[in-house]
DNA sequence: CTGTTAGCGCTTTCAG
DNA sequence: CTGAAAGCGCTAACAG
């Protein structure tokens, strides 16, 4: 096991000041270009590797940026993180990543670890049950930048990158009506999320434009996993009479409920028409495909790192991005697709 | 902006030294209970949060794993991480993570971050196109714990983690053939890799045992993604005869194929039956479902980080768990399983 | 352009 | 059980 090379090392064997070293790895401009080749020449020689604790201990930052996800394991997180992590990545920042498996407890532990791992920046998408602040807070005293994606909190010192989900779902249900479903059941998640809430909103105001009642009875509130698409389906099938559309919040709860659905001989889309959300890969693989609204997890994690890394660098203000939303568009496919002569 | 609490600020307020506060932070056993408490107490009241990197720099040790993966957005990957992050972080160490994307080049110059970054132990599947072992040495030579999962890389020093794919693959190809399979392809990726060339292995393996030639016009190698699986999809069906048994190296190429095998008439698994590898969940939407092989990369990314922190902490001696083989198992469903009367 | 110096905050001997 | 003191490796004034 070889001893660690220093900088004093480098500066002893070149007759130099370690201060010299230093500024000379680092390409300061007021080192003649001679001995900074030198200087990087031997470095490489003595397998030099810098020490970032003693950097980061006397600069007070450690380029690194941490993110706390629900969970690492889903499709649309996955995607998330390969865009922040190629930004993050191409800036000479680190990541530290950790999931709160949808507690706001293990979020606030997280968020602990990422303080006092002196973090210069937080990426956030929150848990399911999450309602305070305060964990978040010590970050907003020091200065340091919290921005939260997708499933965002509101705080005046935090941007957003979201896309319009009160859109989406309108125009998503929208389109079930034009294609002349008259009951459309809604299958959401927790309501204190935003992307659950404004989804179920969304629903709302198309039955409200179309002059459609709305029917509390017709939703359905659960964990949006494929096992509770298929138990929603059971209590789709108790309704009488039987809806004829069907808008689900993502698509992994829809499929599981289509699925669900098909097995008991209902037809889709003539019986039930179905959409979900997020362009899940499942989504082309599910018979009939399934409409859903497309949004690139890659593209938003890519842009909530850019805003992050664009601070940190240029200390740019971050007020001034309060709100970055991102587009997403729907996509039809024959799961939603009828045949309007039949109607 | 506050200033940031010292364990100095604390003695000072206190009237003890700052070496007191230290050990007291850390219930070290040489600390009398009451001081402890009322250490901690202040600590906690002042807003004190521990300097990792004056604590690192001291130590030598970052508490930090690195986690280096092909990518981080698939669904194995994700689900590796996901138990990597929980083990990880119930032992209080964070993770660093990153994403070769499927480059030695860009593996490389990741290890020399983690390397930097001083991390206490990496973690690697290498990418697509990984033949040195170059970058890794300098870890070797630190005796820095270097382990590999699922895309292994032979080296003496280095714990593998992985399933037995050879035997996994031989018992899916067995499998296809008593279905009645007497033309198999074979779907694979790069060679290089264990985990397709051992697929590749024991597919041959089956044929063999069950005196059926080799043939390989049947093998196609390709990149494994859903759009090459399509574009399989067509060079099969210019074989003539149509061959009756496929099995693909993992399951997302596999569907791709089925797709477009169905697009054009093929019935599966009548006309040709199909087997995939992993257990994705799309295997479980498409129709007919896909006979497949299971293994949990929650599972696998929790043996691979335990093996790592037992290491670390107990300084356990890692030859001793030089390969680490985990369990597979074939899942059969309908895309393989024939009605043999028809034979 | 280069050197001197001090110090970031913590841990750990060693001494009491 | 507690304190004094040194030092981890680097950077940034400041001074030449």
């Amino acid at each position: 096991m070889q001893k660690e090379i220093t900088i004093y090392d480098i500066a002893a064997k070149l007759n130099i000041s370690a201060a010299t070293v230093s500024r000379g790895l680092k390409d300061h401009p007021r080192v003649s270009k001679a001995t900074k080749k030198l200087i990087v020449k031997t470095a490489d020689e003595m397998g030099y590797r810098s020490n970032s604790f003693a950097s980061n201990l006397r600069k007070k930052q450690s380029n690194v940026i941490g993110v706390i996800v629900p969970r690492l394991n889903s499709n649309f997180m996955a995607d998330v993180l390969a865009g922040i992590e190629k930004v993050v990545n191409n800036n000479n920042y680190n990541l530290f990543i950790s999931q709160s498996l949808e507690t706001m407890k293990k979020e606030a532990s997280n968020a602990k670890a990422m303080l006092n791992n002196r973090v210069d920046g937080l990426l956030v998408s929150v848990a399911y049950d999450t309602t305070s602040f305060d964990h978040f807070e010590p970050f907003i005293k020091r200065n340091i930048p919290v921005i939260f994606f997708d499933r965002v909190f509101d705080h005046a010192m935090c941007p957003q990158i979201y896309i319009d989900n009160y859109k989406a779902a309108f125009d998503i249900t929208n389109h079930l009506i034009k294609q002349g479903c008259k009951k459309i059941v809604h299958i959401g998640g927790n309501q204190l999320r935003n992307v659950y809430s404004e989804r179920f909103q969304g629903y709302k105001k198309a039955l409200e434009e179309n002059h459609i009642e709305f029917d509390n009875s017709l939703v359905i509130i659960n964990d949006l996993t494929s096992e509770a698409g298929a138990e929603a389906a059971g209590e789709i099938l108790k309704m009488d009479p039987l809806p004829d559309g069907l808008f689900v919040a993502n698509d992994i709860c829809a499929v599981g409920c289509m699925q669900a659905l098909k097995k008991e001989g209902i037809n889709i889309p003539d019986d039930i028409a179905v959409a979900g959300f997020n362009n899940d890969p499942t989504a082309t693989v599910i018979e009939p495909p399934l409409t859903t609204v497309n949004y690139k997890g890659h593209e938003m994690g890519e842009a909530a790192a850019k805003l992050m890394i664009n601070y940190l660098l240029d200390k740019q203000d971050l007020q001034q991005t309060h709100g970055l939303i991102l587009r997403s568009e729907l996509i039809i496919r024959e799961s939603s697709l009828r045949d309007k002569s039949k109607q």
